[in-house]
RNA sequence: CAGGGUGUAGCUCAGCUUGGUAGAGCGUCUGGUUUGGGACCAGAAGGUCGCAGGUUCAAGUCCUGUCUCCCUGACCA
């Protein structure tokens, strides 16, 4: 039998499986499938081509006791795991926690990360990227040039070496990559490149938390491409559209219910950038989309649609001071004032991050919150919050700051549309302990409005019912979201930094033009589990699901049960299902528990009872009833069909 | 970084107020009875009570210091 063309064949490209995907056969561990004859399955090949989904593996899938490998489940969860990802993890036996933000990645979440990650290789080889790999650990020096040593600050692992080197662990990797570009790219010829690769990052989180969600040590997928121009097909915007595109297909394939919305590129600089939510409520982004127009953006990115404003509404009362000793919060004032927070104003005193810095005094109204990046914008600078004790001694009263100030000190005031529109507002007294009511701005504020030195400009968070900034008559809803992905246009900020250019045609030296674009894999793992569970455990979209097929063997010890589980297991495994077989010699029901929390989408459950009726049991984990009994030749078609519907 | 909590058996936790033989459930191992949604009976193994000092005849318990981990917030490609 095993003599034949065809089984060698087989046994050929399992072995090419084996050696490639680094997803692990264990044929050999398991007797009965040494020695098959693949041509008998031709059959079944013909049988369910059809509805082939497209994740299997090409060869045969792979067939895995689980009493020979580690899937420590538990009963209960860590007293403190709060998030259903961290909780499932654990008890499922996908992770176990090693420290702050690190974690054991078990041989389960290994072959889901395996899964994810041989996803993204796919789709960054077919959008013309190519894999190689960086160190993880780098001199500090490395950084110094684009000052992000001093801009991460804390974020930044270091450590020093015996020679007393300071060492940094990589938390990204755009000056390793950029400084190997400056002796690596020569020619403008050389244009377009993206390199990727996958490895584990580092960060020191501030506070790690939720299990995966927030690590200080996690898998990701980075990204970097070079170019000499924004536009045509060799540009920037190309790339930056290609690994759009591309994104969207790795997250399609992982099964994962996502949205594409605009973010604010924050530290990490350039012109455009988007992120990859996946959708869940548990998510910890908030995310703002306009229903009739599609815009979607980051709460701190997302703009809001134009809102009328006037610097002309008559007073209607007198300022009147009032004593506030004690009430840190704007609430407690306004409660305090007869006011809600609306009818206040909130003060918040920034710094330009410039050679001189200037003083920046935002206001929204009470119940907005200032948006730090729009401050930026608005001004024109990088602005931070103005360290306490400096605005102190500058004169601002903190916490009872109003727009008054600017008579006193010489600041940059930028206002919010919505905090001139009502006549009479409640703001701080410049005096400690003091909120005075009635200030209205045409009034208290009128040789700035004359002299113009007002800015009005949008300063604040967007919010759920704000006018939409794309259609006319919508409003923009809130949305939750995890961030798994997330796409740059770097421009110039690394190459000029770091200096990196090349000559061009025209033998003009020109900065490199650079792109970056990262994905969270062991993120995406977790995203994935907030994203689709029930009460019971995890629910694998069937791409990244650790096995395709759980067979349950129960009574294992009976006669003909683990044959059958073994040959059931051959039969998928030929089709590219990878197979777990619960072998254990346990009761049904925590078994049944078992495979719940363990979330493989399709499971078989074989006993001596379904053996004798030649009949097998089937059930999808998304289905809320009990297994169903089914003839045993429609074993491998229901399996098909029901992962088909997941592809 | 601010505030709050925590650390005792492989896991989840009690014991600490008021100092005096180290506890429970789950899990594990042995034997038996069982076998379709986390069984039952009998027995067994398993802990320098985070670490270091101190008080005391005596410390898991009181005191001091220190570390860890978690939660809320700040922070966060």
């Amino acid at each position: 039998m095993v003599e034949d063309g065809h089984s060698n064949t087989d046994a050929r490209r399992i072995e090419a499986q084996r050696t490639n995907s680094g997803l692990t056969s264990n044929l050999e561990s398991v007797p009965s499938l040494q020695g098959v004859n693949f041509a008998d399955m031709s059959t079944l090949n013909t049988q369910s081509d059809s509805i082939r989904p497209s994740y299997l593996n090409a060869a045969a899938g792979c067939v895995q006791l689980w009493s020979q490998t580690l899937i420590p489940t538990t009963r209960e969860a860590p007293g403190d795991a709060k998030t259903p990802s961290h909780i499932f993890l654990t008890r499922a036996g996908y992770v176990r926690q090693v420290g702050a933000g690190i974690y054991n990645y078990l041989p389960l979440a290994w072959r889901s990360l395996k899964k994810i990650s041989e996803i993204v290789r796919q789709e960054m080889d077919a959008a013309g990227a190519s894999e190689m790999l960086m160190p993880a650990m780098m001199p500090i020096e490395l950084y110094k040039d684009t000052k992000r040593d001093v801009d991460y600050g804390d974020l930044l692992f270091t450590f020093e070496d015996r020679h007393g080197r300071r060492t940094a662990l990589g938390p990204t990797h755009e000056e390793v990559i950029t400084d190997l570009m400056c002796g690596a790219l020569t020619s403008y010829k050389q244009f377009p490149l993206n390199l990727y690769q996958i490895q584990t990052k580092f960060r020191d989180e501030a506070r790690p938390r939720a299990g995966l969600l927030r690590c200080r040590e996690f898998i990701m997928k980075d990204a970097y491409s070079f170019h000499m121009e924004l536009e045509g097909q060799a540009g920037l915007n190309a790339a930056y559209d290609k690994m759009y595109q591309a994104y969207t297909n790795i997250f399609t394939r992982c099964g994962l219910d996502f949205s594409a919305v605009e973010a604010d590129a924050g530290p990490i600089g350039g012109s455009a950038s988007h992120e990859f939510m996946v959708n869940c409520e548990s998510g910890e982004d908030t995310i703002l989309v306009c229903p009739q127009s599609g815009y979607a953006a980051n709460v701190e990115k997302a703009e809001i649609g134009t809102r009328p404003h006037s610097f002309d509404l008559a007073p209607s009362a007198e300022i009147a001071k009032h004593h506030t000793p004690n009430m840190p919060g704007i609430d407690g004032v306004a409660e305090h004032l007869g006011l809600q927070a609306s009818g206040m104003l909130k003060s918040i005193v920034f710094q330009t991050i410039e050679e001189t810095p200037r003083w920046v005094v935002a206001v929204v109204r009470g119940d907005h919150d200032v948006n730090e990046a729009k401050v930026r914008d608005a001004v024109g600078v990088s602005v931070e919050l103005a360290p306490e004790k400096q605005a102190i001694e500058a004169g601002f009263i903190i916490g009872y700051v109003s727009p008054k100030t600017i008579d006193t000190i010489k600041q940059v005031l930028v206002v919010d549309p919505d905090a001139l529109g009502a006549n009479s507002w409640g703001t701080g007294a410049d005096e400690k302990d003091h909120h005075i009511t009635g200030f209205n701005w045409s009034r208290d504020m009128a040789t700035h409005i004359a002299s113009n030195s007002i800015k009005v400009a949008d300063i604040r968070n967007a919010q759920a019912g704000d006018p939409s900034p794309r259609a006319d008559g919508a409003f923009l809803e809130e949305r939750r979201g995890i961030e798994v992905g997330h796409i740059f246009k770097l421009g110039t900020k690394y190459s000029q930094a770091m200096g990196l250019s090349v000559l061009d045609k025209n033998q003009k030296k020109q900065d490199v033009i650079m792109g970056c674009y990262g994905i969270g894999v062991s993120r995406t793992l977790s995203a994935c589990i907030e994203m689709s569970h029930d009460d019971n455990g995890i629910i694998w979209p069937a791409a990244i699901a650790p096995y395709h097929v759980q067979i349950i063997a129960l009574k294992p010890k009976a006669e003909g049960v683990m044959e059958e589980a073994h040959t059931l297991a051959k039969e998928l495994s030929v089709q590219g299902i990878d197979v777990l077989i619960d072998d254990r010699d346990d009761r049904p029901g925590s078994k049944f528990k078992d495979a719940d929390l363990v979330g493989i989408p399709v499971r078989f459950i074989i006993s001596p009872k379904t053996i004798e009726a030649e009949s097998i049991e089937f059930k999808a984990r998304s289905d809320a009833d009990r297994a169903q009994l089914i003839p045993r030749d429609q074993a491998i078609v229901s399996a098909m069909s029901s992962l088909a519907k997941n592809d």
